[in-house]
RNA sequence: GUGCCUAUAGCUUAAUGGUAAAGCUCCGCUCUGUGGCAGCGGCAAUACGGGUUCAAUUCCCGUUAGGCACCCCA
């Protein structure tokens, strides 16, 4: 009789060769550990949201790539570089959103959102498409909590609610020390005179530029702004500062977005180097900053004021300000604070059982409670007792409900205390009381 | 897109040009009616492809993925 050992000596079949994959470059897995902070972002970002007075939006994730041409700027890393586009076997040229703002606007001209009461505040959580060289909190395929405040007046206060909303997700989530750095970039009259002048001063000390900054002299002076060479900031110091050249509507409506947060305890810090990667923000724009890793995961939430947009995109001018926060960069910031994450609900009970007869009238006990709302855990598949009472230790739950033989044959069942260890039997037909009694 | 670093089991880490080791986790048993503790046993890995070599997980090249600094950005 052939033992087990020589029938494996056997000659075997040639293995065939099966491709083992993984997840695309920058495309990560949202798995159950992660799952805890993903329920609790999105509960905070929605409800708040609602209590700010936003709703929901969802564009589609493809849209015409001309659209973000537009918007976004032919120029901007955002178009040139980062976006995915495809060809459609109908010959449209799309695109997977690197953004939501030129989408939502998009829907707003659409669908006559202009004619609903203004402003139309609108709020949205998706994913967006980004072709990165990915690091920690940059994926390729990203999440965002996005707020629009779209038409109406032009007022500042909508700039404020909009920093005030991202403020107080941050407090929401115990993100603390968060930093919130603004600048107004003026408006198309202001700006271009600006800019004339910032290149003027650049120019003039062209020689000293890193090789960035020359080719961003001609394409975008503003950028020059951001730059860290050391060299360059250097020269950043004397450049002519924007605050004190914009003109005086842009300056009045600064002074009260100032005013706006002075008013609600917003701490900001003026930062004339700010600028944004978009072509479309005007006026105030903002980024905000979780405390030790401005750095490594960069801003958290930011956002500015974007009044021209809709009218790049063929639409009347319409006063808009909008922001946005990564949802992958606030869960590294959370990780990296160690911020603690309520585990498993307390209310959890757990159905165990003994023998098969049990097991089947288990499954019964298990719909039935689950159909009343209570939330049941159970390892039917674990026939020993023992081993399904460690499942229930191992995920912290506080009481288990035991069925067997005997249960069965007197029509009641367990009730145990996890942790005190008692233990009593209940009528069936009083075991949800008896659940609510003790979870009390 | 550029430069640099990294890749061993689900996780954290060993080791070696010649049989890949451990801790945690997971599964099971001790314990067919009672968990946490303990003991015992088990599953499970050199990312992928090529080269050098008698022999490669180790050395070299490529690919893929992750990370870091840029670029840029949420």
């Amino acid at each position: 009789m052939p033992t087990p050992k020589q029938e494996k000596e056997k000659p075997r079949e040639p293995k065939e060769v099966i491709r083992t994959f993984q997840s695309a470059k920058g495309m990560h897995d949202v798995l159950p550990s992660d799952e805890p902070y993903w329920d609790k972002i999105e509960s905070v970002a929605r409800s708040l949201a609602t209590s700010y007075g936003f709703s929901r939006i969802e564009p589609p994730i493809l849209e015409f790539a001309e659209l973000y041409n537009k918007t976004s700027g032919e120029e901007s890393d955002v178009v040139q570089k980062e976006m995915y586009t495809l060809k459609t076997k109908g010959g449209d040229f799309l695109a997977l959103r690197p953004e939501y703002t030129p989408g939502i606007s998009r829907a707003y001209m659409q669908h006559g959102l202009s004619r609903l009461g203004q402003p139309q505040k609108l709020f949205a959580m998706g994913p967006l498409f980004r072709h990165e060289r990915p690091q920690l909190g940059r994926l390729r395929q990203f999440t965002q909590i996005n707020l629009e405040t779209l038409g109406g007046v032009n007022d500042p206060i909508y700039d404020a609610e909009i920093i005030a909303f991202f403020w107080d997700l941050l407090n929401e989530l115990k993100i603390k020390g968060s930093l919130v750095k603004i600048n107004s970039i003026g408006c198309r009259i202001c700006r271009p005179i600006y800019k004339k002048q910032l290149t003027t001063y650049y120019k003039n000390h062209e020689k000293q530029l890193c090789e960035d900054c020359q080719r961003r002299l001609k394409v975008n002076p503003l950028k020059l702004l951001d730059c860290k060479e050391p060299g360059c900031v250097e020269l950043k110091a004397k450049a002519p500062n924007f605050l004190d050249k914009i003109c005086v509507t842009c300056s009045a409506h600064f002074k009260l977005v100032l005013e706006y947060l002075d008013e609600v305890n917003i701490p900001y810090e003026l930062d004339h180097h700010l600028v944004r990667g978009l072509d479309y923000y005007s006026r105030t724009v903002f980024e905000m900053y979780a405390e030790g890793t401005e750095a490594q995961i960069g801003a958290l939430p930011a956002g500015g004021r974007y009044d021209y947009l809709m009218e790049t995109i063929g639409g009347h001018l319409t006063p808009a300000v909008g922001g946005a926060c990564g949802v992958e960069r606030l869960i590294a910031v959370m990780r990296a604070k160690e911020i603690p994450m309520n585990g498993k609900s307390g209310k959890r009970v757990f159905l165990a059982h003994a023998g098969d007869l049990a097991k089947k009238k288990a499954f019964a006990i298990l719909k039935d409670l689950r159909g009343r709302g209570f939330l049941v855990s159970e390892s039917l598949s674990k026939e020993s007792l023992a081993a399904q009472l460690k499942v229930a230790d191992r995920e912290g739950i506080a009481l288990a409900l035991i069925l067997g033989q005997k249960e069965i044959y007197e029509n009641s069942i367990i009730v145990r205390d996890l942790v005190n260890g008692l233990q009593e039997a209940v009528p069936l037909e009083k075991l949800a009381e008896e659940i609510k009694k003790r979870q009390k």
